[in-house]
RNA sequence: GGGCCGGUAGUCUAGCUCGGUUAGGACAUCCGCUUGACGUGCGGAAGGUCACCGGUUCAAAUCCGGUCCGGCCCA
């Protein structure tokens, strides 16, 4: 057998493998295959967004490790790998890159510079998770932003719509200025920030009396269409019906009772604007109260607006604080620090406008989504309540046209004549209806043959919400429900709200089933300040640094044991060093193993097991157990933690130590027994090494090739079957005596150390009182260990009690020694 | 304001599902030793009212209720 250089350089090892891995094809899934169970990850495409950071890394790992796991189960693992490319998120940046506004550039010149901007990122992100080992199926990339990847959006759309999901209509819906595009519930943020509460005399009609109404967004006095109070509010409830004057406008509207006003707000009087947060939509829409919306695409007031037409939102408000206070009904004005909805990607204060957009109908799969929630296995199980609570909590449907650029085409036309709406056909997409006429004649209602292009896109999570079809192969396999619904759909807490919700409603809406069978939830990786990890707080760690420094085997341990499944994981320095380490003494063990089975032959015979071999091989046996019910929990920090302590204590520390003696000197103790560690050696470092190989793929193949190739006979570790149980037998009398021998042995050395004495150092004599037989009789059969281990040069048993050092965990068990 | 999660030695964390070992580990600290795999390694020591209060129980870090604090997500 060879034996392995005193050297390793974990970096090169890596990256050889890395490449040798592609080069070999080991990560292919087999479509021919249908004899192996198939296993299918629903790997979720980045945003290309820039670096690999250290949130993907944990992610990765996680399901890297699964789709390991699996395949070493005997599964033929699909471990597809995409990217989604169109959004927002891009286009601001290309936006700020260039010094431009969307509208700037032709829509294909605008187009081709966030391509230009995704592919740098891709490539970024691409060598990330090359870098981490991840055993992806990499001839299964694809780009949303690539017409074949949207062609299966857009025909999406077209199923959903002829189901009736899909409609045009006026709705209020959340709104960018910035952006200039509408936005989902999803991606809008909350944030608490600095406002003001102005008081406002509000005159009431027929009386010289007045209303002190308590507003933060005067600018919206101008779309005033009622006045509401509490109807149990005392202070108010007789004015309730009579009319008011909306002052600066010299509008006339209604007191009007309703329930969601807060009496303790304010004065307890708010006025009702069309809109200026989402409560005056509910209100609006309660009292069929008129919509007079006054408000632009770009956030300036429009003609509604009356004389503070032109103005933007912070020019209206002054303007009409200024208008107020000289009529002498601004009573006054106070900080109050409030909650404000901003854009996702730019943090723009949204506005909520009325407008036609498209809209999937979502609420109406509220309680499907329930049921098949509670269906999924859930890692951790408590996850799937965030899912629940939050489609249960939404209001709107999801508006699902967006007013930009780079993001796939809704395949729609309109009749110049008659409007009528003209839906592409299903062998049409992939279809831009600003470059190209839908394939028809002329209108089927009218006649007319002119058309007219819809020019909204669609939102991107109408790309990646249909991933586990796609990777299954939809539409173009017939045989994509073999992969569908995806086993394992991965996410990050933070976006169970989004990613897990869409990719629900839209495959249950379009297949009318769940699209994932279990969901594996990855927390956050926090700061050294015990934040969640970000530039902005300035507690970020690159990954690349990361894995620079430490090496991807390293960082999968991080990751793997730096916390329960789902909780978050803060990032430490001294984790990654912890791993290094391991990986250290790993390939320092196996450096010994293979120096000391030179001559050894796995299929050679004639070894007499000891009691230390079978007691260990047992425990090796029994925490295989433990490795593969965590593991199929995906409790990836219980399976680690049981394979290091394992490694590191049981076999190096303990097991290593005691049979050097056998190992080193068999014309002493026979070659038999020699063979008997071995075959011991051999055996328990091989499922050391499968055990790991999930969580550290390189170092354990590299192990692997040089020890264990040739005669396992696969040509890699992750190829080899997961041992299956009853491989070792598991002796439980061996284990019982061998932890007495273990303990004695330990103790003894414990007295050594604490006389000072090298561990080296001879005993004359050791005497043994045991308190019962059994005891006395199982070390008397393995007292050749004890006395090679420990350098005793003559060993006495007794079953008497005696005096002496007593035994931890043996009561009864006590010794004597005596040194030169 | 709502939902969820967490609060365990100087720091970080496991254990809690299904109550019962001396509450496990890592890093840091201290003391020893260097043995023929070990970028060292090994052996040992110190360090904890398991957030707080109450309940259930023969028995609670673990189950139940409440309080306080922190985080995440949302309104």
């Amino acid at each position: 057998m060879k034996s392995l250089p005193k050297e390793f350089d974990a970096l090169a090892i890596e990256r050889k493998w890395q490449k040798l891995w592609e080069d070999m094809g080991v990560y292919h899934f087999d479509w021919t295959d249908y004899k192996r169970p198939t296993f299918s990850i629903d790997t979720p495409p980045p945003y290309p967004s820039g670096e690999f950071h250290m949130g993907n890394v944990l992610n990765w790992t996680y399901f890297d490790i699964v789709a390991r796991y699996k395949r070493m189960r005997g599964y033929n693992v699909y471990f597809p790998q995409g990217w989604d490319c169109h959004g927002l998120g891009i286009e601001v940046q290309v936006e700020k890159e260039h010094g431009i506004k969307k509208r700037d550039l032709p829509p294909d010149k605008f187009r081709s510079l966030c391509m230009q901007l995704v592919e740098k990122y891709i490539a970024m992100m691409k060598e990330g998770i090359l870098r981490l080992g991840c055993s992806v199926d990499w001839t299964t990339e694809y780009r949303t932003m690539n017409p074949d990847y949207w062609r299966r959006t857009q025909l999406s759309f077209i199923l959903l719509y002829r189901k009736g999901f899909i409609y045009q209509g006026t709705h209020p819906v959340n709104w960018c200025p910035r952006c200039e595009t509408a936005i989902a519930d999803a991606e809008v943020n909350y944030e608490e920030r600095e406002g003001k509460l102005h008081y406002i005399r509000f005159p009431l009609e027929n009386s010289n009396e007045h209303l002190l109404i308590a507003t933060t967004r005067p600018e919206f006095i101008p779309a005033c269409v009622a006045v509401a109070v509490n109807p149990t509010d005392d202070r108010y409830r007789k004015h309730i019906g009579k009319r008011i004057t909306v002052p600066a406008v010299n509008r006339s509207v209604e007191i009007i009772p309703d329930e969601g006003v807060e009496p303790s707000f304010g004065t307890g009087v708010v006025m009702i604007c069309t809109y200026g947060d989402k409560e005056d939509v509910r209100t609006v829409k309660r009292h069929n109260l008129p919509v007079i919306t006054i408000l632009t695409e770009n956030g300036r007031i429009n003609e509604n607006g009356g004389k503070y037409a032109g103005l933007t939102v912070e020019e209206a408000r002054k303007a009409i604080i200024k208008d107020i206070e000289a009529a002498g009904l601004l009573e006054k004005i106070e900080n109050i620090r409030q909650e404000i909805g901003v854009c996702d990607r730019c943090e723009t204060p949204i506005e909520i406008l009325e407008r036609k957009q498209w809209f999937m109908k979502t609420r109406i799969l509220t309680d499907k989504v329930e049921k098949e929630a509670n269906e999924i296995v859930w890692y951790p199980d408590y996850m799937k309540i965030r899912l629940i609570d939050w489609a249960r909590s939404l209001d709107w449907d999801w508006v699902i046209s967006r007013q930009r650029v780079f993001a796939t085409p809704i395949p729609i036309w309109y009749c110049k004549n008659c409007g009528e709406t003209i839906l592409a056909e299903e062998n049409w997409v992939p279809i831009d209806p600003k470059l190209e006429k839908p394939r028809i004649r002329a209108c089927p209602k009218c006649g007319c043959s002119e058309f007219i292009p819809e020019q909204d896109v669609m939102d991107t999570w109408m790309d990646s919400s249909i991933t586990c079809a796609v990777h299954a192969g939809w539409p173009d396999r017939e045989d994509w429900r073999r992969l569908f619904p995806a086993d394992m759909h991965p996410s990050g807490v933070d976006i169970i709200r989004t990613w897990a919700y869409y990719l629900m409603v839209r495959h249950l809406a379009l297949f009318d089933e769940k699209p994932f069978k279990s969901c594996l939830i990855n927390g956050m990786v926090l700061g050294s300040d015990g934040r969640k990890m970000s530039k902005s707080l300035k507690n970020y760690v690159a990954a690349p640094e990361v894995l620079t420094k430490c090496g991807a085997d390293a960082a999968r341990q991080w990751a793997a044991a730096g916390g329960a499944t789902g909780s978050d994981i803060p990032f430490r320095w001294p984790d990654m060093e912890y791993g290094r380490r391991f990986l250290t003494k790993l390939w320092n063990a196996a450096r010994f193993v293979g120096s000391q089975l030179a001559d050894y032959k796995p299929s050679d015979g004639g070894y007499e097991l000891q009691l230390l071999d079978k007691w260990v091989l047992s425990k090796a046996e029994r925490m295989t157990h433990k490795v593969t019910e965590a593991l199929e929990k995906c409790q990836f920090n219980m399976a680690l933690e049981e394979v290091r302590n394992f490694t590191w204590h049981v076999f190096c520390d303990q097991y290593i130590e005691a049979v050097k003696d056998r190992l080193y000197k068999p014309e002493v103790y026979g070659e038999a027994k020699r063979k008997a560690a071995q075959h011991t050696l051999y055996t328990v470092l091989y499922r050391i090494l499968q055990l790991l190989a999930p969580v550290t793929p390189h170092m354990t193949e590299e192990i692997y090739q040089a020890m264990y190739a040739e005669h396992v006979g696969q040509k890699s570790i992750h190829l080899t079957p997961w041992p299956k149980a009853g491989e070792i037998t598991i002796d439980e009398e061996a284990e019982k005596e061998g932890e007495l021998l273990m303990a004695l042995i330990t103790e003894i050395r414990r007295e050594k150390a604490e006389k000072r004495k090298p561990l080296n150092t001879p005993i004359k004599l050791v005497k043994i009182y045991t308190g019962n037989s059994k005891y006395a009789d199982a070390l008397s059969r393995n007292k050749e260990d004890l006395a090679g281990t420990c350098k005793i040069l003559k060993i006495e048993i007794t079953a008497k009690k005696g005096e002496g050092k007593s035994v931890p965990q043996y009561s009864d068990v006590c010794f004597v020694s005596e040194y030169e």
